[in-house]
RNA sequence: GGUCGCAUAGCUCAGCUGGAUAGAGCAUCUGCCUUCUAAGCAGAGGGUCUCAGGUUCGAAUCCUGAUGCGAUCACCA
């Protein structure tokens, strides 16, 4: 149920038709013409720019071929009138039948209404939040596990099949801090008293881990070797962490599907695998790197290292994947990581990184790039700044200070919806100011609860109609007699809701879910708007006690309308609410 | 200095991968609750789309350069 497809597949078909007869040249590409919605309401309903765009190709003018193709269409009994405007733009406007009936069938199509098959179920990857596993989720990466588990849902639901991946940067240096942070809470718990010195987390949430493994181990590693306890507790640690960093993604309703560990490449030779895969293409090599342009750091000096050809690859320069002392950097660990990923079939690879990532964006596409063959592409989104505002100020975090904010602080003061729709109604790579105060104020200004409430009135206007003894279950609804909608203003309701599958496809192919929030906004008001009217003409109120048809297919624009806001929600991951008092 | 991103109303931001007279919210001003939820609606004012070139039927959108802001820049992750 997609009226803009439809109406484009027709427009292509009758380019291809005049083609066939010669009224149009055999070799022009149709890649760029559209049929969207105009802007201005008075230009019709749907406006197509294919003369324009074809003009060129055809070496013919705009008007010319405008008009061709005018008179093809206009047979067709879908369409009411169609004119030539502007440069040579064809403006349709269907029928007014075609909008009812689009009705029903969204009622009927319910959750599936405006789910696509553009993606092909073409097996996508994405990978986002990615956190260190050394403690809870902070505020600094929710905006990338939102973006990323809302850009997965809008792909998914655009006919992908998608992988929603965390990747466990479980190997390096800081799980050795980690692992002796909670030895020195396994101390604690044990009865002596610590010191949290410079490279150690200091933070209490590391306090039950040194519980439970006192629990586990009683006094054994209290006078014992580092080297003794190391690995136990890095294990233990570890895992500890990931338990809490996965309960914190489920408060803002996030599942992985897959977590991947980077120790689990470790020891195994899958880093060498790929690097020899590299390796076999000339593209490692030892060598010296050039001082970085402009001012040199003081304690710069030249290194030999092992090098990874990434420039040949469109990145700035080559990236070191053994550090001078012969461990790997931990670049090496991402590239056997996205070997893995593109050995698994993916015919996608995106990446959510936080904008301080940028510098490894080129060198992450150079690797896979490389090691693809070029066949897979690496799409990495980064993710701006959230800057924290309380009381209009702008609120500085610092972890000495100790006002540094979880995500489960931040869900739990202002909520999963709220964070959710408000990290999402704005472009990802824009900074994003997040004003506490703001988001909990319950008024128009906050676009959640403006959405929300549209949802909620629907809900009560079904609840009233069934007060009134009107059947207003779907099935009833489906078979409505959408004759009853009779004003100009209830169509233009039904146009906005019928835009919905084209905005899914649009956002999905511009991996932006933030339009869907805007679209809902929009929708929200035109649904505000239009129930407002009803207190100044009572026709156009969705019930009419004496009059159960008329009743019944204004019911069903409004059921359409909340079935939108349902899905554009989910996508979201955004809680529909059926009631606001 | 290199790289990446951003620059649109007083403020915060959309702008449908080049379309018609550039749109919302906030703030300011004016109206609307005996009515299906006023967490709402209707209306007014507010613009050199940072600047300069270029591409073409047509540019806020694409290209080049400048300016400003942000992130980042061997050896950390």
């Amino acid at each position: 149920m997609n009226l803009f497809a439809n109406v484009h597949e027709l427009v292509l078909e009758s380019l291809a038709s005049l083609q066939s007869s010669r009224a149009l040249p055999a070799d022009l590409d149709f890649k760029n013409v559209t049929v969207e919605a105009p802007r201005d309401s008075s230009h019709g309903d749907m406006s197509t720019n294919a003369a324009m765009i074809l003009a060129k190709q055809a070496k013919m003018r705009p008007r010319e071929i405008a008009d061709l193709l005018l008179k093809k269409l206009v047979s067709n009994t879908q369409i009411e009138h169609i004119e030539i405007a502007g440069p040579g733009f064809l403006n349709l406007t269907l029928s007014k039948s075609i909008w009812l009936e689009a009705i029903p069938q969204i009622v009927k199509l319910n959750k599936e209404f405006g789910r696509s098959s553009i993606g092909k179920e073409k097996r996508v990857n994405v990978e986002f939040v990615s956190a260190n596993p050394t403690g809870p989720i902070h505020v600094g990466h929710t905006r990338g596990a939102v973006f990323g588990d809302a850009l997965a849902n809008l792909l998914d639901f655009a006919g992908y099949n998608v992988t929603r991946e965390y990747y466990i940067n479980d190997g390096g240096a800081q799980i050795d801090a980690l692992a002796r942070s909670v030895y020195l809470r396994y101390l604690e718990a044990n009865g002596n008293s610590v010191e949290f010195i410079e490279g150690t987390y200091p933070g209490e949430y590391l306090i039950p881990v040194g519980e439970s493994l006192k629990e586990g181990f009683g006094d054994v590693f209290v006078e014992a070797d580092e080297a003794e306890w190391l690995p136990k507790f890095r294990a233990h640690a570890v895992r500890s962490m990931m338990e809490l960093i996965e309960s914190d993604l489920l408060s803002l309703g996030i599942k992985m599907d897959v977590f991947y560990s980077e120790k689990s490449l470790y020891g195994t030779g899958r880093i060498e695998t790929a690097l020899e895969e590299l390796s076999a293409k000339g593209l490692i090599y030892e060598g010296y790197l050039d001082p970085p342009k402009g001012k040199l750091p003081e304690d710069w000096e030249p290194r030999k290292q092992t090098l990874f050809r990434s420039s040949e690859y469109g990145d700035d320069v080559d990236r070191p994947i053994k550090k001078s002392d012969g461990q790997w950097t931990y670049f090496a660990p991402d590239i056997a990581y996205h070997y893995d990923k593109i050995s698994r079939k993916f015919d996608h690879l995106i990446n959510i990184f936080g904008a301080d990532h940028g510098g490894y964006v080129k060198r992450m596409k150079a690797a896979v790039r490389a090691l693809s063959n070029d066949e897979i592409t690496l799409d990495i989104k980064l993710t701006q700044l959230v800057r924290l505002y309380k009381n209009g100020e702008p609120f500085k975090m610092s972890k000495r200070a100790g006002n540094f904010i979880s995500l489960r602080d931040l869900v739990e003061q202002v909520g999963s919806d709220v964070t959710r729709f408000v990290m999402l109604t704005r472009k990802n790579d824009a900074p994003l100011d997040f004003d506490f105060d703001k988001v909990l104020e319950q008024s128009r200004d906050n676009p959640v609860f403006y959405v929300q409430y549209a949802y909620a009135r629907i809900n009560s206007v079904l609840k009233k109609a069934r007060v009134a003894n009107i059947n207003v279950c779907d099935g009833s609804l489906i078979s409505a007699d959408m004759q009853g909608v009779e004003h100009e203003s209830e169509v233009y309701i039904i146009k906005k809701v019928c835009e919905w599958p084209r905005l899914v496809e649009l956002a999905a192919k511009h991996n932006e879910p933030h339009r869907v929030a805007f679209y809902l906004y929009e929708l929200a008001s035109e649904f505000h708007a239009f129930w407002s009217k009803g207190k100044d003409t009572p026709s156009l109120r969705f019930i009419h006690e004496d009059n159960v048809m008329r009743s019944l297919s204004k019911l069903a624009v409004a059921r359409s309308v909340a079935i939108v806001i349902s899905n554009g929600l989910g996508i979201l991951g955004v809680q529909p609410m059926d009631e606001m008092r």
